[in-house]
This record gives C-alpha cells, sequence and structure tokens, in this order.
DNA sequence: GTTGAAAGCCAGTAACT
DNA sequence: AGTTACTGGCTTTCAAC
C-alpha cells in the first residue's frame, strides 16, 4: 500500500467529509476532479479507506450529555486495567476508556441521557476501592 | 426533531454504510428510492445526521499516539468556540474537540505519529492568544 | 505509469400526480 | 408517497506527458 502526498491529502479530507465532490477535493489537492476520484476509487480498492459511515446526532441516540471524567486510581493488581477495560466495556454509557499518564490515571468519555443518570452511574460503578476519586467535566458542546 | 420508523431504519442503513445509493436503500425499507433520498436529504438537513466521514486504515494513518489536551483559555470573543471548531476541525490530527465546564475550557483528543510531531503541532497550534496554556496527557492504552 | 479534458452514464434532485 | 424528467457528479475513454 504505497501512497504519495495526493492520496493522502484525500485521505485526510475524506475522514473529515465523505460527501466533497471531485471538483472540491481537486480544489484543495491541486489535481483535475477525474484524477481525485480515480485516485479516492483506488483508495476504496486498495482498503486504504475501510468504509464511510454517518455520524448520528446524539439526540437521536437518546444520549445527550457527554461528560469526561479522569480517575486517578490506587496502585494495584497488574491486571486492574484489564478488568477496568471489561468492566467499563459492557456499560452503554461508555464511548471511551483511556489510560494515561500524569495525575489521572483512566480518563472516561460518557454518554449519559440526564445528569440524574450520570449521577446514578458514577454512585454505581465509582465507589470501588482501586478509585481513588473522581472528577467530572461536562461537555457543553461536542464540537468535533 | 421527529422521526418515524422509516427514518429509523434509514438512520441505522446509513451508520452503516453512507455510500448505499436510493435504490439500496429503497429495497430494505420498503420505500422508492426517491423517498428514501427526500427523507435523507432531509436528515441531514435537521442535524439527524451530523456528518459523514471516510474510516481510515490503521496501517494508513501512522498516527499511533493519542494525548488528551486541555486547553484553558482566555475570555475572548463570543464566535470564539466557533472559530475554533473551524480550525481544529481541518487537522486530521484531531479526533474530538470538546467545549468542557470546570478548569479547562477545550478537550482535544489528538492522535499524532510520534511525540517529536505532537510537539510540533503544540508548537504551531497552541500559541494563539485565547490559549492560556495547555496540559497534556499521553494515552498508554486505549482500552475502549 | 500518470495526468487533464471531453463524452457518456448513473445517481440525486425537483416537479408533478 | 410514487413517477417522471432533469441536473449534476462520477466514471470511462482518450490523447499527451
Amino acid at each position: 500500500m504505497d501512497l504519495d502526498q495526493f492520496d493522502h491529502q484525500i485521505l485526510a479530507l475524506m475522514q473529515k467529509d465523505a460527501r466533497q465532490t471531485g471538483a472540491e477535493l481537486a480544489d484543495q489537492v491541486g489535481l483535475s476532479p477525474a484524477a481525485c476520484l480515480r485516485r479516492l476509487q483506488r483508495l476504496r480498492k486498495i482498503g486504504a479507506i475501510t468504509r464511510e459511515i454517518a455520524v448520528l446526532s446524539d439526540d437521536v441516540t437518546g444520549r445527550n450529555i457527554t461528560l469526561i471524567v479522569t480517575l486517578p486510581l490506587n496502585r494495584g493488581r497488574p491486571d486492574m486495567r484489564a478488568r477496568f477495560r471489561e468492566y467499563f466495556g459492557k456499560l452503554p454509557e461508555v464511548k471511551h476508556l483511556y489510560h494515561v499518564t500524569g495525575e489521572a490515571d483512566l480518563v472516561l468519555i460518557l454518554e449519559c441521557q440526564t445528569m440524574e443518570a450520570y449521577a446514578d452511574f458514577a454512585e454505581r460503578h465509582f465507589r470501588m476501592d482501586e478509585i481513588k476519586g473522581y472528577e467530572t467535566n461536562v461537555v457543553l458542546q461536542t464540537l468535533i
């Protein structure tokens, strides 16, 4: 799979917006529309582009409150993170779970239906021994 | 935003594959192609579909380092966030951008190829007046 | 091999029933 | 909503590089 600069430009553009026309791509990468679309065809064929999907609005899914929660952990068993993944991975509210350096050890991206639902969630899931505490940032706006 | 059963079907299909034709959608939901495309138009217009994006194969991005960056902002013009979205939305490193309550005002989820690339990124993009500073958390492991 | 330009084709749009 | 006609983008061909 060898890609030149034009291919990478097209991929970057398509990653942001897959509905751009050949002419729009052409303007941005400096090739003709036909050349862009030929390359795009190839990028799909060789699997550089896995698929193209629609992103749905949060309020169509019903979970419209996003929260970023940082969890400092107490040092514990080495399989602790695997167990957290196991545990949080099953919960539909959990969109992402990162293990990070710095103060906090885990960062959760959650989506809940209401703040009450989040309060319940925290009450139920953040009370284990391994979790030293938690800090919540409510997302006012998901810009991207 | 009121959606009937047909709308929900179309959304579910588009979430899996946004390149289906009107005829393909029509086969699956049991309406005419034109009706499906009319609904699709509406779903985009009312924002039920936020955007449509290409998913790139992992080995094409080469971006293996994920970073969570919190940006405290100086109070500024009210269109500041729109301008940030405009600005960061164009950068392929930016996976997500949240406007949050609390200490930090913006939270960025980034993917970079190397730490040097991130240092460059920060140097180039976090030096504007509106940005008071930045705190970086390197993701050791993306658990979900 | 690649490109850009032009012709042909097909999907998306709009008007009408 | 469905059918039809129209428009515009995508695909293919071709000549030139």
